[in-house]
RNA sequence: GGUCCCGUCAUCUAGCGGCCUAGGAUGGUAGCCUUUCAAGCUGCUCACGCGGGUUCGAAUCCCGUCGGGACCA
């Protein structure tokens, strides 16, 4: 077998959704794991949907998860176009070849006439598709439609009886009935052509030999290849290739299938906006790391074992196989990606780590752009501290604020449970005092006068810790007390133990 | 309405005729640890939609049924 060539080829409507990025992690997985090539294609022929923000931001959010394209936009390569809209005169070349070949006719029926149609039908407990009305006009009879001004659709004929068998790669084999797939529609009235067509003709077109895409296509699929086969038999297609000006289409064999499971919410039902965040680009600016994303994503629908959960890229490359894509769908679990993060998080170097926390500091502004090199510095001293406390990257400035702000914003609720109760007034005096006086201000040194404070105090260490932390970070949770106080300015830590007893005594 | 797909713990998933008194993870929960929050460790949470059949033996194969979803319109 040859080495594959695999697509994604997205609808840029928008910043790339969840499932498609599954689908095309999956792609990739399976062209870098067999030295074959991946290439995008995007599909804007619908112009409403099709933004140029749209198209921005999936080729960022393919980016973004690492997803580099062999052939495609901005990279070229020698299938191209990869804009599916600069290839519509291919389409309807296509169409036409194939209309005078007699595979595909003209029809005429307007919309009511359908609609009627289909009505008769569902009441009559057939099912509602075209029944093939005008499959074998005269020549005369569509002159008389054209006269009366219609405008006609292109169908492609599909044989009346027997079945479709195909291999799916996930599935196994599956089967259609041909009497169940009505003459389907080419080419629109206003004479553009429909998705099987276009996607169907440039995944021959660019010699795609794998075709992984999502369930819901599952269906559609008998008409692609009936369509295949009417465009390749003849060297119909090779002959529009050549008249059009596009480059000959490799010699590969035909495209195999694999439909991908659905990617699914809590309830069950297909991903959706309703769901929460389902975009790429939501998910990076909540602190995904993408490697994280793409671990998860590949555990959507795929498994390595029975117990192996956490891959790298170079990992899932290695080891990703359609084999062991399973067939039932699969639940998009947040909680999951978020535990998978956190994980990783844990792992990173704390410099890396950092690095990777600045835009969100810079963006909840507790950080210059671009940070001082003292900022920096705080920061990276923090990064350790912060590491197993956050499951994403966004989480890290809430815990960490403090350390950052001119002024301490005091919670009310902390400041009453640890501030104005106990001896919080004479810890404070005493943390004063013995941080004023301390030799080295290190966290070691911190922990022990700490100690000494409660012992002297006759009080527990959480009596002590609490009214200190409480002064300092005016709120009642923060990374371990001594250690981070050590990475802050000494004099900054005095200035909010006596603010906080100003307050006390206000 | 028709066609196709799917149905294992609370959740996701492993399982492809004996290795299954069903494994892993997530979530929840209890305990330990503990300066807060976490983290970590230990325990609990025990499931093959249902009914037939094939077989010495079925989560695994077959038939039916129920449920969910996709597609066609």
């Amino acid at each position: 077998m040859s080495t594959p060539r695999v697509r994604f080829a997205p609808a840029p409507s928008g910043s790339l959704h969840v499932g498609n990025a599954r689908t095309a992690l999956y792609n990739w997985l399976h062209a870098r794991g067999n030295g074959g090539t991946f290439v995008l294609r995007v599909e804007d022929t619908d112009a409403e949907r099709a933004t140029p923000e749209g198209y921005e931001a999936t080729l960022a959010a393919l980016r973004f998860l690492g997803l580099e394209w062999d052939e495609g936009p901005e990279v070229g390569g020698p299938y191209g176009p990869y804009r599916q809209s600069k290839r519509q005169s291919l389409h309807e070349a296509v169409a036409t070849a194939l209309l005078e070949a007699g595979y595909a006719y003209e029809a005429f029926e307007t919309r009511e006439e359908l609609e009627a149609e289909r009505e008769a039908a569902q009441a009559q407990g057939r099912p509602p598709g075209y029944q093939g009305g005008h499959r074998d006009l005269t020549d005369a009879q569509r002159e008389s439609f054209r006269a009366e001004g219609r405008e006609a659709v292109v169908r492609l004929r599909t044989p009346d009886e027997g079945e479709l068998v195909f291999t799916d790669v996930i599935r196994g084999e599956v089967t259609f009935a041909w009497k169940d797939v009505p003459d389907f529609v080419i080419l629109r009235a206003d004479g553009s052509p429909t998705y099987p067509l276009a996607a169907g003709v440039d995944d021959l077109a660019m010699g795609i030999t794998f075709i992984a895409r999502g369930e819901d296509l599952l269906s559609t699929t008998p008409r692609q290849i009936l369509l295949a086969d009417h465009v390749l038999d003849e060297g119909l297609l090779d002959r529009v290739l050549e008249a059009e000006g596009y480059a000959p289409r490799p010699d590969v064999e035909r495209p195999r299938y694999a439909h991908l499971p659905l990617l699914v919410g809590e309830d069950r039902k297909p991903l959706s906006k309703r769901h929460g965040a389902v975009a790429v680009a939501e998910f990076r600016r909540q602190g995904f790391l993408p490697d994280v994303l793409a671990n998860f994503l590949a555990l959507c629908g795929w498994s390595y074992d029975d117990r192996t959960e956490r891959f790298t890229v170079p990992d899932l490359i290695a080891k990703f196989s359609f084999d062991r894509v399973g067939s039932n769908p699969a639940f998009f679990d947040v909680d999951k990606l978020r535990a998978l993060n956190g994980d990783r998080i844990k792992e990173l170097d704390p410099a890396e780590l950092a690095d990777d926390l600045e835009p969100y500091f810079v963006e909840e502004g507790l950080l210059d752009q671009p940070p001082s090199a003292a900022q920096r510095q705080l920061l990276h001293d923090l990064a350790p501290l912060l590491q197993e406390r956050i499951q994403t990257l966004a989480e890290a400035a809430p815990l960490v604020d403090w350390c950052f702000a001119d002024e301490v914003a005091y919670e009310d609720k902390a400041v009453d449970k640890h501030l104005r109760k106990g001896r919080a007034d004479e810890v404070l005096d005493a943390a004063d005092a013995v941080f004023t006086e301390l030799d080295d201000w290190d966290a070691e040194s911190i922990m022990a006068v700490l100690d000494e404070v409660s012992e002297r105090l006759g009080i527990g260490r959480g009596k002590t810790f609490q009214p200190v932390r409480v002064a300092v970070a005016g709120k009642a949770v923060s990374p371990p007390l001594p250690e981070t106080l050590a990475v802050l300015d000494r004099g900054l830590v005095l200035d909010r133990i006596r603010s906080a007893k100003q307050l006390l005594g206000a």
